[in-house]
DNA sequence: AATAAATTTAATGTATACAAAGTACATGGC
DNA sequence: GCCATGTACTTTGTATACATTAAATTTATT
């Protein structure tokens, strides 16, 4: 009983921090399209709930670069221009190349079989050629290798970063034609981990990021 | 007439953005301090708005990780511990860095004479012993580095992570026996960026962070 | 019929009201 | 004298009401 409620304790979120949540799925995934309007009342009847904590929740979105303000216009989903993506990833692969950095120095042995085991089950999830599966288990490998970093504003800032791509990075693993490199790239972060080479891994950390940037480019291309 | 108008259309900024920047002000300046609760009502009735405006602010300085949430007791102002700290000057030491490299890379001629008069501001800045000017001369002169990078996502962090640790900074340039290691610092970094060596110049921001990390970290341990 | 002005509508910005939870203090029992 | 319990008060969390401004539509005039 004591545990059920220490549970319900844990799970208590602010109604903010819920739409805060369900606005940014929304956006990255892309159900929430870029220059969509995010109009307070139509959200507040749609999720159930007051102004109040749509509002606080868009702040949120806002400091975060999601959504831009319009002056006493209000609020709408942030549209990614080529020069902005630039900007985005041109910070990313630096501080992923830290990270893997980082990660080379202060990885203990425990963090680095989960990354053999999850360098493995990426391999395996590219077989399944599902999208979804195969986006996880790049999230799974990446998260290894910025935990291990032991910086919390690091992990902090990378994920804020690549959540700014998040969107585009869905359509990436799609194309089948890049799969064998993703492997192959994969393969060289984790070798160059395993061995501690620093630069080797900032390297290849910095390839796969170039990778991702050219892909996303494409994309932005071909949309419009 | 028109001016006038066109003038208040530019000066318009909504309550909690006004809000926002007199609190993000007064935790930078301490006289907001580590542990100071941030109480919706008080401070309401001192700024003179409603607590609507306060809590989106609220919302924002949280985000930025000058607030923290305590769950159904409210805002207080984020306490800087070692961990946090470190964690903070590592990732700067990196973006500042790759800044400069950036900047070696891209900086024209005008910022350049820019980056020469505001390395000799600096230094006169220091005769003066005036920890604000001294401070103001500093940041002049490093937001020319940043702005010449041309990447706005970049310039932004780098902000943001300044802003984490100048509560401290300011008493770093008050410290006179730094000063002339401050000149100095300034004088290899200019100097790396003028022959655009973007390895001399990583080496000599990291340095520079180096520094004040030293004396923040000296601080902190004085304080407890 | 086209354009401009006026009116209406709808959205944000701000303030206030209400509900729920937590804290502190006082009172009573042991 | 100390601890437990209850009550009052403070504060946050949420909803709603009011004010202001921008957009849209309609109407009138040329």
């Amino acid at each position: 009983m004591k545990d059920m409620l220490q549970e319900n304790m844990d799970e208590y979120l602010p109604l903010r921090d819920v739409v805060f949540k369900t606005l940014r799925q929304g956006i990255l995934t892309g159900e929430l399209k870029p220059g969509e309007r995010l109009m307070e009342i139509h959200l507040a009847n749609r999720l159930g709930v007051s102004r109040t904590p749509i509002r606080e929740a868009i702040r949120k979105l806002e400091l975060e670069g999601l959504v831009i303000m319009i002056p006493r216009r209000g609020a709408e989903v942030a549209q990614i221009t080529e020069k902005n993506l630039q900007d985005v990833l041109e910070v990313r692969r630096e501080l992923d190349a830290f990270a893997a950095k980082l990660a080379c120095q202060r990885m203990n042995e425990e963090q680095m079989n989960q990354l053999k085991e999850a360098a493995e089950a990426f391999e395996k999830a590219i077989e399944t050629k599902d999208a979804t599966v195969i986006a996880k288990a790049d999230v799974a490998f990446h998260d290894i290798i910025l935990k291990s970093t032991e910086n919390d504003r690091l992990i902090q800032l990378v994920n804020n970063l690549a959540e700014q791509v998040y969107r585009y990075r869905f359509e990436y693993v799609k194309d089948k034609t890049s799969h064998n490199r993703l492997i192959e790239e994969h393969r060289n972060i984790y070798e160059s981990i395993v061995n501690r080479d620093e630069a080797a891994a900032a390297m290849a950390v910095g390839a796969h990021v170039d990778n991702q940037e050219k892909s996303i480019r494409e994309q932005l291309r071909a949309m419009k």
